[in-house]
DNA sequence: TTTGCCGGGAA
DNA sequence: TTCCCGGCAAA
């Protein structure tokens, strides 16, 4: 039966256990539960199975009986029976085993970023720096986070699947974001500001400092969740990418400010009274703009689809017939001298205007004006 | 390098 | 007349 044979493997995991714990590699010392505990290791080893000796069966069955001893503790995630469960993610390590840990690019190094030797391994070039492994994730296991949050490592596929958000980014994202995220709780009681690592810490804190009360978390009404907040530092999501847009402050980060621009939220009396677009739009891509530079680790192409949607709006949505470009020519036509004809004998001054070509891009070339198809002046958009 | 489009030519 | 494109100039 392999699912005994798989038990019996079970003291080799809590050697590992303590033998990790005297590496000193999870400087955690708080009150996690042994299970908990066990299920690092797991993590652990499932993670660097290249960086011991590679004995790709062995290694297998101790992934088996990781997955076994998972699915038999109390997650409420798992609605299979375990034998079921073990027997189909024993597949998908097969598969990643026949990938070959040594390849940096395979889809099986989510596991490497929980790698407990992972700095002293040859291998993953990606591989993060080791004080974030066990500790940073921690809040993430906190039940009070989130409602599809359960205790189960972040590694198994059942809860990666049910994280729709990740479904949403490329494969190596998440695990990206699984490492570099930091997550704080920052206390928001008035004149408190105290940053705890944990939820439960946070309000734990917020319950007996500032509410007064002295009992467990179970009598808890849950009002400390008004009182505090996350913070994320250096995190890869897009999402909290702009909703963090706000608290971003430009003065400290010093955008490229153009010299006849104002400054963002230095209190002009009426700065949109002639050109909003040219007012507003910049300082909109400001905070944009610092944002994406406080997030350097950020997943480039995603920021910058989103940048580029939110530009494409910021620029069409006040006129239909008029560009960001059109306005701002005519405004600065406006307020300067007339231009002399200095090019009116030559060539037709080119208009500021995007074209049909611009506009639709070669790719939509049917939806050009016939103008601009035959490479005539366009039609559609006249200066 | 990209874009707008004039000038010219083919069908 | 319709359609296409070489090539120039501006951005």
């Amino acid at each position: 039966n392999r699912l005994s044979s798989v038990l019996e493997k079970l003291p080799s995991f809590v050697v590992m256990t303590e033998e990790l714990k005297r590496l000193g590699r999870d400087p955690d010392t708080r009150s996690v539960s042994l299970l908990e505990q066990k299920r690092k290791v797991v993590s652990s080893s499932i993670d660097v199975p290249h960086s011991r000796r590679s004995e790709e069966e062995v290694d297998m069955d101790k992934v088996t009986a990781a997955m076994v001893l998972t699915s038999l503790s109390t997650s409420p995630l798992v609605r299979s029976p375990p034998v079921k469960v073990s027997e189909g993610l024993c597949g998908s390590w097969k598969d990643n085993g026949s990938a070959g840990p040594f390849t940096p690019s395979s889809n099986s190094s989510s596991g490497g970023y929980w790698s407990w030797s992972a700095p002293s391994d040859q291998s993953n070039p990606s591989t993060p720096s080791p004080p974030l492994s066990a500790d940073s994730f921690k809040p993430f296991r906190v039940p009070t986070l989130g409602p599809g949050q359960g205790p189960t490592g972040l590694e198994d596929p059942s809860l990666e699947e049910q994280d729709g958000s990740s479904l949403l980014f490329d494969e190596p994202i998440p695990r990206k974001r699984k490492n570099s995220m930091k997550v704080m709780f920052k206390c928001l009681w008035k004149n408190c500001g105290k940053v705890l690592s944990t939820s439960a810490g946070i309000q734990r804190h917020i319950r007996t400092i500032h509410l007064g009360r002295n009992c467990d978390s179970d009598c808890s009404d849950g009002e400390e969740d008004f009182y505090y907040t996350e913070i994320k530092l250096n995190t890869d999501s897009v999402a909290d990418g702009l909703s963090s847009l706000s608290p971003v402050s430009p003065s400290v980060l010093s955008p490229p400010v153009p010299p006849s621009a104002p400054l963002p939220g230095a209190g002009h009396s009426d700065p949109l009274r002639h050109h909003p677009l040219s007012r507003s739009a910049p300082s909109a891509l400001y905070l944009i703009h610092a944002d994406h530079a406080y997030q350097a680790t950020a997943p480039v192409h995603s920021i910058y689809s989103k940048l580029t949607f939110l530009c494409f709006i910021l620029q069409m949505s006040p006129s239909k017939s008029q560009s960001f470009g059109e306005q701002r020519s005519q405004t600065i036509a406006v307020l300067s001298s007339p231009p002399r004809a200095t090019t009116a004998l030559s060539r037709k001054v080119r208009g500021e205007g995007k074209k049909c070509r611009k506009v639709y891009g070669m790719e939509n070339r049917d939806m050009w004006c016939t103008a601009c198809r035959w490479k005539k002046a366009c039609q559609r958009f006249t200066d």
